[in-house]
DNA sequence: TACTTCTGACAATTTCGCGTGTCAATATCG
DNA sequence: CGATATTGACACGCGAAATTGTCAGAAGTA
């Protein structure tokens, strides 16, 4: 009763409970992990090697993760949330035009792949080694990427089931389209400007929204 | 002088020299790293599991390949090479309409890797496994199934370049968007028919087409 | 048949990363 | 200042896999 924290929390240290230090290690290992993985690829990633970027032994490493992959597993979703933040705030404050949300979406994502290609790896490189199996996550996580622009691409071509086509069939080719050319664009060293890589990948989406009919001025019924 | 072979080729067995023994055992081991990669993938398949599937030693493994990743490149070349023969059989018996000619190259890609899911699985997932780094292989190998349809792909797209366009991105685009739709088709269990795939993915292409200015049209000029 | 090459099974050695455990140093609290 | 919770450095055992080595027997040759 004498401290300020009544429950049980355990001794304080640099003003943090243990809770909150542990968060914050939970956090400088998930750092790390997207250091050690977006750079030098997860199998050349050992547990040692995070600790090591973490600063932190091993011991916290087995605090807060099960094993390398559950680690992955963190990073893999940190990077989505951070590109899903991004996107929603670049999109928010839009007005409702096919085609300028089309690139406003491609370039926030360009741009920020650009500035930190270690997420790139991480979501379309790693993802597919951290999990031996195709059926378990892999593709699936591969997937969380493409739900992220999934909804997004539905959105913009309302026409497709009368043309005979699955919209699903159609968003999956569009994600790839995007996810090579910036798997691309990131091995290359970024040779090529944004608005090329940006114009270049929404002539794809344009060209299926003029072929489909869905008109892509701006608020054409 | 006695035998039939001049220079000393070694003992026979079963009819066959040294020489011709060795290329049957690396063949075996090929088609073995592709039953194991494709079916358990890389990192799942130790150099024992090859040997037992080939129904040979650890000895003759490393007669051939110097370890695991010498033995994949030539499991992903050999695939590569089988898809680039049967593209080209059935393309070069048919007339040079744009529209003919993506729908059969797209109907015999989806359908090779339908019939040899173990191929997809090697040319699209263990690729990104094998070489730990991006920088070497990695992208190179998928580039390596790019190229493949790239040349065909700029043949489709003459006029690219007027529409101040980037052919060389419009191809990496089309091509994520086969391989992401061939990636998720396998995972799947192929629940979708071939010609919905064929018809999805195909419009991409066309879509891009009609944008661009090729007349899709048989021999329209 | 006698001899040699080739083959296949498997043991031996080495390497490497994982996950756990120990222990001394340090920081906080009473 | 003690007492103790917390931390960081590091050693240890374990298992898996790579790679080399051994050896007996089968297959070809003279």
């Amino acid at each position: 009763m004498s401290t300020v924290n009544s429950p049980a929390k355990g001794r304080k240290f640099r003003g943090l409970d243990a809770v909150q230090r542990r968060e914050e290690r939970r956090a400088r290992l998930v750092e790390a992990g997207l250091e050690a993985f977006g750079r030098r690829g997860f199998q050349a990633s050992t547990v040692k090697d995070v600790c090591t970027e973490a600063r932190l032994t091993e011991r916290y490493f087995y605090e807060s993760f099960v094993n390398r992959e559950e680690l992955f597993s963190a990073v893999y979703h940190h990077c989505i949330q951070h590109l899903r933040q991004l996107l929603m705030n670049s999109l928010s404050s839009l007005p409702p035009d096919p085609r300028a949300m089309t690139q406003t979406a491609l370039r926030t994502l360009f741009a920020a792949l650009r500035d930190d290609p270690r997420m790139a790896r991480v979501l379309f490189i790693d993802v597919l080694a951290a999990h031996g199996d195709m059926d378990k996550h892999s593709l699936n996580a591969m997937q969380g990427f493409a739900d992220l622009l999934q909804g997004y691409i539905q959105l913009l071509f309302p026409q497709l089931k009368r043309a005979q086509l699955n919209p699903s069939l159609i968003s999956t080719g569009l994600v790839g389209a995007c996810v090579l050319l910036i798997m691309r664009w990131t091995v290359t060293g970024f040779q090529e400007p944004l608005e090329e890589m940006v114009r270049n990948c929404a002539v794809l989406f344009e060209a299926l929204a003029t072929q489909v009919g869905t008109t892509p001025a701006p608020t054409a019924a």
